[in-house]
RNA sequence: GCCCUCUUAGCUCAGUGGAUAGAGCGUCUGCCUCCGGAGCAGAAGGUCGCAGGUUCGAAUCCUGCAGAGGGCGCCA
């Protein structure tokens, strides 16, 4: 349940926002009225809080203010509500006022108030819901980050759809947003990897080689070995096995890097930068400290740093960590957590406001790590960690087994050609993200109603052919421009006033928690509240489509009225989907 | 052993101090001479893991216990 404090709100917030000011004032004034005519005994006005109530048929909006203040005052908050709540009727956003409950004041708005929702709607267009919460505020989101030693798997598909949702709801919102990868191509698993195509590469020129205890043995890796023979012929077996590890290394990570802008291109996921992480340890520009000793000297200026038993430590237990962390092993290797402090180092560096970083579960016990380093570097609380659980795959109910060890999973990329981007995409957001995600392969392919994805395009679609029909078109005629003909079926002028049954206020109930739900998915950073409200909203439009008559060639001004409602829901469906990255058809 | 997270309807999950705890699926019953039935309506289904505490009020905050998962390296 939202709470608004009351107060001044920003003025960039639309439709709900200045309803909640109304309201807040109302209250507020009410009090101070009731006060002044000596009804009430106060010496401080409580601070009026609106929520949205569960239940429908306890109104729009509810306070608690008389409980709140009760008692102060020294009456029953039922009294106090009542006094309250009969000065409050009158405003022509107000159908209705009620006592209820141990002293819930609940509003309920008049169908004059809810109509402006759906201009509002067709004004926004593609805009509607969007917020200046952000006013500009510099944000970068890291996320996927896999290793460039292979396939993604299903995880890595769903912290891509969850950061990307996430900076789509987060440019929604005003924030600036820009959307990184970071490449961890420094370290040994990419001499583990060279060296497994390499030994694979061998293999397959006939050569009597043992392939490597900790090598990666994902049949991936002899498909990589394999194209480096097409293309480059047996001459590399002849090197020395230092320049052909070396030279594979390269090879296959321009290979990988490839494949995984190329699959997560295919989803609608593009990144503005690809950040590497050798280059924080090469050297600065005329051949100065690398990025990873420059980060090391600015926590040694602050005193964050000791030595000790020939290693470089980051003290990071005053900032809350368990343990001290080594940042130079003892024989002078960097540690990834060295690399990971100079590249957020980098990150604010950049100029971002605010960092947010999505790690899989398990990277769980390294957030505070982290933090402490970020706070030390005084950036203390402007990064936000989210940890994207894993996913469990189903099909048909039963547990797809997968195999680590032997290198046998279905990769993030099979699972897309097998359901497709839009199925995917919306089942990773359906849940919190950091719940572990069951995902059925089978139910994301079903065309049915089981299938939430298809019940919400299904509500768009649907529009999109009331509209060709209002047109006079064929339902199914996909010839037909959808703005256009809504253009000419609907204007400024269109008598929304009609619009009064529970079937249509319910309707613009759900279109003015829009702004709402993107508010609340921008600040909490969960954008699986969209496919949540994506789901109510496609409900609440088939619930109205089945009560009401749509279009009737003998009420011309109802049918304009209700086909202005349709067209509003149709932008609402088409924007939510997007932040979610889901397409919204015309016809299906 | 220590730390973190989780435990809500048959199943999958919402719900971070308010009212009679919700949704989808599954089960049962209805609704197409009518704009897309890929839809709608209704019913059944609950000790919110257990026990205390704080509060006018607790699924929600605190403590303890039980169960599940994850993390605890001079690895990345």
């Amino acid at each position: 349940m939202r709470r608004y404090p009351c107060g001044p709100r920003p003025s960039t917030l639309e439709v709900a926002a200045a309803v909640i000011e109304t309201l807040s004032s109302l209250l507020s004034n009410a009090l101070l009225a009731a006060r002044d005519a000596g009804e009430i005994e106060l010496d401080s006005l409580p601070e009026p809080h609106l929520e949205r109530p569960r239940d429908p048929s306890h109104g729009d909006w509810s306070s608690n203010v008389a409980m709140q203040s009760a008692k102060e005052a020294g009456l029953p908050p039922r009294q106090i509500a009542e006094i309250v709540a009969k000065r409050m009727i009158g405003h022509p956003d107000i159908a209705g006022v009620e006592v209820a409950g141990p002293g819930f004041i609940n509003i309920r708005l008049s169908a004059h108030a809810l109509q402006r929702v759906l201009r509002e709607a067709r004004e926004a267009g593609s805009d509607f819901g969007s917020l200046d919460i952000g006013a500009g505020e510099k944000v970068q989101v890291e996320f996927v980050s896999a290793n460039p030693v292979g396939p993604m798997h299903v995880g890595h598909g769903r912290w891509a759809a969850l950061g990307d949702s996430m900076a789509r709801v987060l440019e929604h919102a005003g924030y600036e947003v820009e959307r990184e990868f970071y490449v961890n191509d420094a370290g040994v698993q990419m001499d583990v990897f060279g060296k497994s195509v390499a030994t694979r590469y061998l293999e397959l020129c006939g050569r009597d080689v043992e392939f490597p205890e900790d090598g990666y043995r994902g049949q991936y890796i002899v498909e990589i070995a394999r194209e480096i023979l097409a293309e480059e012929g047996e001459s590399w077996a002849d090197t020395s096995a230092e320049e052909r590890e070396a030279h594979f290394t390269e090879k296959a990570y321009a290979q990988v890097l490839e494949h995984l802008k190329h699959v997560l291109h295919g989803m609608g996921v593009d990144f503005d930068v690809w950040f590497s992480e050798r280059t924080l340890h090469e050297p600065g520009p005329d051949g100065g400290p690398s990025e990873v000793e420059e980060a090391i000297a600015s926590l040694r200026e602050a005193g964050y740093i000791f030595e000790h038993e020939g290693a470089t430590w980051f003290r990071s237990t005053p900032f809350g960590d368990d343990k001290d962390r080594v940042l130079k092993k003892s024989d002078g290797e960097y540690t990834y957590f060295a690399a990971d402090i100079a590249y957020h180092k980098d990150k604010f560096d950049r100029g971002f406001d605010r960092v947010i970083d999505i790690w899989g579960a398990d990277h769980h016990g390294y957030i505070k790590r982290m933090e402490a380093a970020v706070a030390a570097l005084g950036h203390e609380g402007k990064l936000t960690v989210v940890i994207g659980q894993l996913v469990n795959l189903f099909r048909a109910g039963e547990v797809v087994r997968m195999s680590k060890r032997t290198g046998e999973m279905v990769t993030f990329e099979e699972l897309l050609e097998d359901v497709g981007v839009d199925a995917a995409r919306y089942f990773f957001l359906r849940r919190s993200t950091d719940q572990p995600l069951d995902f059925d392969i089978q139910l994301a392919k079903e065309q049915s109603s089981e299938n939430p994805v298809y019940y919400v395009q299904y509500a768009h679609a649907r529009i999109c052919a009331i509209l060709r029909k209002a047109a006079g078109a064929d339902t199914a005629d996909t010839s037909v421009d959808i703005e256009a003909t809504v253009a000419d079926l609907i204007s400024d002028d269109t008598p929304l006033h009609l619009l009064e049954t529970d079937a249509e206020l319910s309707l613009m109930r759900k279109l003015a928690e829009f702004e709402e739900v993107v508010e609340v998915a921008a600040r909490q950073l969960t954008p699986f509240k969209l496919t949540r409200y994506a789901e109510d909203l496609a409900a609440t439009f088939h619930q109205f489509y089945t009560l009401c008559r749509v279009v009737d060639p003998d009420a011309p001004d109802m049918t304009a009225a209700r086909l202005y409602a349709a067209d509003a829901t149709r932008i609402a469906l088409s924007t939510v989907l997007s932040l979610v990255g889901v397409s919204a058809p015309e016809r299906m």
